[in-house]
DNA sequence: ATCCTCCCCTAC
DNA sequence: TAAGGTAGGGGAGGAT
């Protein structure tokens, strides 16, 4: 275990030189700083040997003029400094100015800095910096092309002074470089807008976004780290079968044989050593050997107070990206606050980004290691895992050598960049060679050193170690990977979780079975912004977020995916944080709040994207002066592929959305465009080119299938190929009422109230459909909505034929009035849509036209898959797929005779418990109860949830219904009326007098806070009960779920919720309902309620009573609970609004 | 069991 | 002054 640092022999000579070492050796590369040049006489001829060969390699990135005239004197006695992004670049201008005698500063100073060059300037930095002379970047360029200087004042970037001045936009580059990444994204936004403001120091500024992204350092980061996965794809693939080094490999160390048995596997990991540091000093090499660090902050002191003072000297909050190792030595650390390390370190040098730098030298980075093998897993910008076991073995190079030997050219390629490596048998033991080897070192890790090694690694060196680990392991008092080996996997487990602990355990020993693998499938795309913010109004935010989702949308293009599932990310100050946080403009302490939503399909569009995220918004009802930070983020994600037109049918799409909020904005929208768009009043809105023809396999029964179809494209795409559009079928007389002035049929409060009591009967009846066999049955009580029209028709046939030959009866009447209450146009969401085509629907009815829809194509509709996710159809399998059947576990419903506590007692006969019918248990003799109660008991137990605790609670009897009554008339809602639960205790106090004989049991989940709760999903267990009170048995482990659907709640809820304000009528009607549903141990009925009720409720908008509704879901909730605490004991949770 | 969703955590 | 992004792993808890 020799750790080799420096020069080891003829190979690594320059490892450990100093600056002027660097020079000699690698004389074309010493660059340097402003303002000190003209000390260094000979420094022109040498900087343009340098040049030349830059010209070369990247002649698109200089002035083509710039090298034709080489030198001459055009800035003379110019000094000039570069704000911000500017095209020439910042390097660019450096160059030109060195080339054509003038000066470039790096900083600005008042005295002898005689412009400033800047293409947008902050106005706080005019106010700042006093600046004088403040000029576009075409100045330098145009001098140089007309080969004089030019009079500065033409190319003055406020050329009125003060106030309202603007760059002029024509001459600033029309796509901004922000990244400094050439060509890696076309820029996404060119702001064209000449009205806008220069300021954007602030979000809701125009261009903040690419202002602020073209100096982030994090976000450059993650950038390069994507492009690098793909830099190494393209080498693989591209890829002509040569290996330059390892020909060089050969030619240095010729043929010979390996004296040791060559090992089995050799992996390497090799890191820059401060990356941003070792660059930042290509071009300033006086300043090795000095504390160096690199960070946006120059002085260290940070903000001035309001009186333009520095209250302290270390106040900094700048981060420094990387510092070197002298100034490691002094305490620094990589992204540590620059006040402390100027604390701890005086005398540190801070110095620049130069991303375009970090770029180019990582691509030379890759381009080197790719010279000997293409077994490279990119892990970021100066960091990758190389697999040598193939070189080693091939070559009879020892491992040491290599990794000097390759190390050295990385040395030269990179100008004089130190890379440090780690080599062992597996990517963890490399890492953390790499970091023992480190600075400027490398060091190979033989399989029988490995115990001696770890020991003293301490544990936050091991990869997936962070802060809250550390946490942990504190109180573990493990330190080291010698204390973690000594902690029993078992213990691991339980405090890290299964995957992490059994890691861990693994890590200690040095174990890691991850092989070098670069390619990963994309999950995700998003982007966010957590510094900055700072909004007040309602348009702010809107604005931005709209820039933000078209920075998403081109990532989207860019990475040629679509996805399904946006989530807006928000940080918002929380409560205990100051209004201003310590860091200039930072987000300070936040709470974060997500919210997503499911898409019809998937997009790319950044139009849509901002359509969902600010409705996602406005939903919560945020404060926007609150908001630190805003984000976006697209998940499930598919490929986006040109679809061939022989896949796409166009002869029938999807007639059913889920109606909620956001489809019938799409609707809408995409109404309201065709509507507006002139090309031509006939076909537009009901086209007949796809219906015609295709009646080869029609229903006998046609005649009864004529429909009309009102169709509207709404995808959100304008390139779309093929006719796959979308659209909403409407029975006829829907859409004549659709576009009457008839009002929508409304359910009376009475008809609200009845239908809640109708419920009960209902729920039975649905509960024996499974008798049918139709495994589309629990979606249907689930969400009933997704069957609406044509297929629910379907399925009503078949439901009222098999149960007319099952019963040999013609019809049932209360399964018809079901789905009779299913088709009804009654429900909120077509009233909303309804409410939303006002204005429109005279327009509308002078250009559409209804077109009869064939059965065949409803056919087809009914072979819709039942694919159901979240609250989509998934429409590729729709159009590729003719009949699939999904798979629907059908449940048991034990017909008395057969219960299988009678035909058998072995336990794998037992159905899982959720699926047990708690009406049959519910029949059953209580002897033959007991058993069926112990058999699951030991199932349950067998499992040992560890969460779970039996716990031992008194009996208590169900209150009587009058008491129930009385205690919900007692409570007028009062917004955050508290004293439910005093009341109900009362009650239950007075109850629980009671004299109880048996005790029973009751699953209860042990929360962090102390309070108990059923958990919906597990289960009540045993419940010793008088006889005549047998049918309010609880089934002992699945009382819980799904059993008793509510189909009819959805239409209802959403009735009351979009209608009304919360009114006491209708709460006392809900709890009621629910308490005398738990009384019958219906939890599943309960539960199913408020998750309808939930989803109901999230539909809202915060302007249609958001706010009141979400209080009332909470009380009610609340309620609720309260009722189960009294009937069981214990108190049932719900589903909670984050807002 | 296995999946999904909503987080938190980690890395550079 | 300051630029605190971004993707993936995985745990917790729930749905199927
Ligand atoms: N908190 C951080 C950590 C890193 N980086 C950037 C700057 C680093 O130079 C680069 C590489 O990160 P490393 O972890 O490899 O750190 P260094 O290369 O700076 O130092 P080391 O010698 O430890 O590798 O990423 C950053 O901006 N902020
Ligand atoms: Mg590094």
């Amino acid at each position: 275990m020799k750790k080799v640092t420096g020069p080891g022999g003829g190979l690594l000579q320059p490892l450990d030189c100093n600056p002027s070492d660097i020079a000699l050796h690698s004389d074309d590369e010493a660059d340097h700083r402003e303002g000190e040049w003209a000390k260094h006489g000979g420094y022109m001829q040498f900087k343009k040997r340098k040049l030349l060969a830059q010209f070369d390699e990247a002649a698109d990135k200089i002035l083509p003029e710039a090298a034709e005239e080489f030198r001459s004197n055009i800035f003379h006695g110019i000094a000039v400094h570069v704000n911000g992004h500017t095209d020439p670049s910042a390097d660019e201008i450096k160059r030109i100015m060195m080339l054509h005698g003038g000066q470039f500063h790096l900083y600005y100073n008042r005295q002898t800095t005689g412009f400033i060059i800047a293409s947008i300037l902050p106005y706080t930095k005019i106010v700042q910096l006093k600046a004088k002379q403040v000029v576009k970047p075409e100045w330098i360029s145009e001098s140089l092309r007309a080969g004089k200087l030019l009079p500065w004042k033409d190319f003055e970037l406020y050329p009125l002074g003060g106030r309202g001045a603007q760059p002029q936009p024509e001459l600033q580059p029309k796509e901004p470089k922000r990244r400094s990444s050439k060509g890696a994204f076309p820029a996404a936004i060119s702001d064209n807008n000449p009205d806008h403001h220069p300021i954007a120091h602030k979000a809701g500024d125009p261009n903040y976004l690419n202002q602020y992204y073209a100096r982030s350092r994090l976000h450059h980061l993650s950038l390069w780290k994507v492009e690098a996965k793909q830099l190494v794809e393209r080498l693989q693939e591209e890829h002509d079968g040569t290996f330059p080094g390892v020909e060089r490999l050969l030619a240095h160390f010729g043929a010979r044989h390996d004296p040791r048995s060559s090992p089995r596997s050799v992996i390497m990991h090799i890191d820059f050593d401060c990356f941003f540091v070792s660059v930042g000093l290509l071009s300033r090499p006086h300043l090795a050997g000095k504390p160096v660090a690199c960070c946006h902050g120059k002085s260290g002191h940070g903000k001035m107070t309001a009186a333009g003072q520095h209250d302290q000297p270390f106040n900094s909050k700048s981060e420094v990206a990387s510092c070197n190792y002298e100034a490691r030595k002094k305490g620094l650390k990589n992204g540590m606050y620059l006040g402390p390390a100027k604390q701890l370190c005086p005398e540190l040098v801070t110095i620049p980004y130069e991303f375009e730098e970090y770029k180019r030298i990582s691509t030379i980075f890759y381009q080197v290691v790719a010279g000997y093998t293409l077994h490279i897993e990119a892990i970021s910008c100066d960091e990758m895992l190389v697999d040598c076991t193939q070189i080693i073995r091939d070559i009879f190079v020892s491992p040491e050598e290599f990794a000097g030997f390759l190390r050295q050219e990385i040395f030269d390629a990179s100008g004089g960049c130190h890379a440090s490596a780690g080599l062992s048998h597996n990517p963890l033991l490399a890492r953390l060679a790499t970091k023992k080897a480190k600075p400027n070192g490398h060091l190979f890790l033989e399989e029988d050193q490995v115990s001696a090694f770890l020991v003293d690694i301490p544990i936050r060196d091991l990869p997936g170690v962070g802060y809250s680990a550390m946490e942990k392991f504190h109180q573990l008092n493990a330190k080291t990977c010698g204390d973690l080996s000594k902690i029993p996997l078992s213990e691991l487990k339980t405090v890290f979780g299964q995957k992490i602990g059994q890691k861990l355990h693994n890590y200690a020993r040095g174990m890691d079975d991850r092989g070098v693998f670069n390619h990963t499938t994309r999950k995700s795309v998003s982007a966010e912004i957590n510094y900055g913010m700072r909004m007040t109004q309602f348009d702010e935010f809107k604005t931005f977020f709209e820039e933000l989702s078209r920075e998403v949308e081109t990532r989207l293009h860019t990475a040629r995916v679509r996805g399904q599932t946006l989530t807006l990310k928000l940080l918002l100050r929380h409560p205990d944080a100051p209004v201003e946080p310590e860091k200039f403009m930072g987000c300070g302490h936040c709470t974060s709040v997500n919210k997503s939503v499911s898409l019809v399909q998937p997009t790319d569009s950044a139009e849509v994207i901002a359509r969902e995220g600010v409705s996602l918004f406005r939903k919560l009802a945020i404060d926007v002066k609150e908001v630190r930070g805003i984000g976006v983020q697209v998940t499930r994600l598919v490929e986006t592929k040109k679809r061939a037109a022989a896949q796409v049918s166009t002869d029938w799409s999807p007639p059913l959305v889920s109606p909620t909020t956001h489809n019938t904005d799409h609707f809408v929208d995409a109404l309201e465009k065709t509507l507006n768009s002139e090309v031509d009043e006939e076909l537009p809105l009901f086209s007949d080119d796809d219906v015609a023809g295709d009646d080869g396999d029609e229903m006998e029964h046609e005649s009864n299938w004529k429909k009309h179809r009102l169709e509207v494209e709404y995808g959100p795409d304008e390139d779309w190929e093929g006719g796959d559009e979308e659209g909403w079928c409407f029975e006829a007389q829907v859409v004549d009422l659709l576009l009457s002035d008839e009002p929508v049929p409304r359910h009376t409060e009475e008809a609200v109230k009845q239908a809640l009591l109708e419920l009960k009967e209902e729920t039975e009846c649905w509960e024996h459909l499974n008798y049918f066999q139709i495994p589309e049955v629990p979606q249907m009580l689930t969400y009933p909505w997704r069957f609406y029209g044509a297929t629910m028709d379907f399925y009503q046939e078949q439901i009222v034929t098999r149960h007319a030959t099952r019963r040999g009866k013609s019809s049932n009447n209360s399964v018809k009035w079901a789905f009779w209450r299913l088709n009804a146009p009654q429900g909120a969401w077509f009233r909303r849509l309804k409410q939303r085509l006002l204005g429109r629907r005279g327009k509308i009815q002078s250009k559409l036209k209804l077109v009869p829809v064939t059965a065949s194509q409803y056919k087809r509709q009914m072979h819709m898959p039942l694919k159901v996710r979240g609250a989509n159809w998934e429409l590729d399998d729709l159009v590729t797929t003719e009949v699939k059947e999904k798979k629907i576990q059908t449940r048991l419903i034990f017909p008395a005779p057969c219960a299988p506590s009678t035909s058998a007692a072995t336990e794998s006969c037992y159905p899982s418990a959720s699926q047990v019918d708690p009406e049959f248990l519910a029949a059953l003799p209580a002897e033959l109860l007991e058993e069926v109660y112990e058999q699951y008991a030991a199932i349950a137990k067998a499992k040992e949830v560890s969460s779970l605790k039996v716990k031992k609670l008194p009996a208590q009897r169900p209150p009587p219904p009058a008491i129930t009554k009385r205690k919900s008339k007692k409570h007028k809602r009062m917004p955050n009326q508290p004293s439910i639960s005093s009341f109900a205790r009362h009650t239950k106090s007075q109850e629980s007098v009671e004299p109880d004989e048996k005790d029973r049991f009751v699953l209860v989940v042990f929360d962090s806070d102390g309070t108990d709760h059923v958990q919906a999903d597990t289960n009540t267990t045993p419940i010793h009960q008088d006889d005549q009170v047998v049918e309010r048995v609880a089934s002992p482990v699945g009382v819980a779920l799904g059993l008793s659907g509510s189909t009819d709640l959805q239409p209802v809820l959403s009735e009351v919720i979009l209608e009304r304000m919360p009114d006491e009528a209708v709460a006392e009607a809900i709890v009621d309902w629910c308490a005398d549903q738990l009384r019958r141990f219906r939890l599943s009925v309960v539960e199913r309620l408020f998750n309808t009720f939930y989803r109901e409720v999230d539909h809202l908008e915060w302007e249609n009573g958001r706010t009141e509704w979400v209080e009332e879901y909470h009380a009610l909730a609340d309620r609720v609970g309260q009722a189960s605490r009294d009937i069981f004991g214990s108190s049932l949770r719900f589903r909670q609004f984050a807002d």
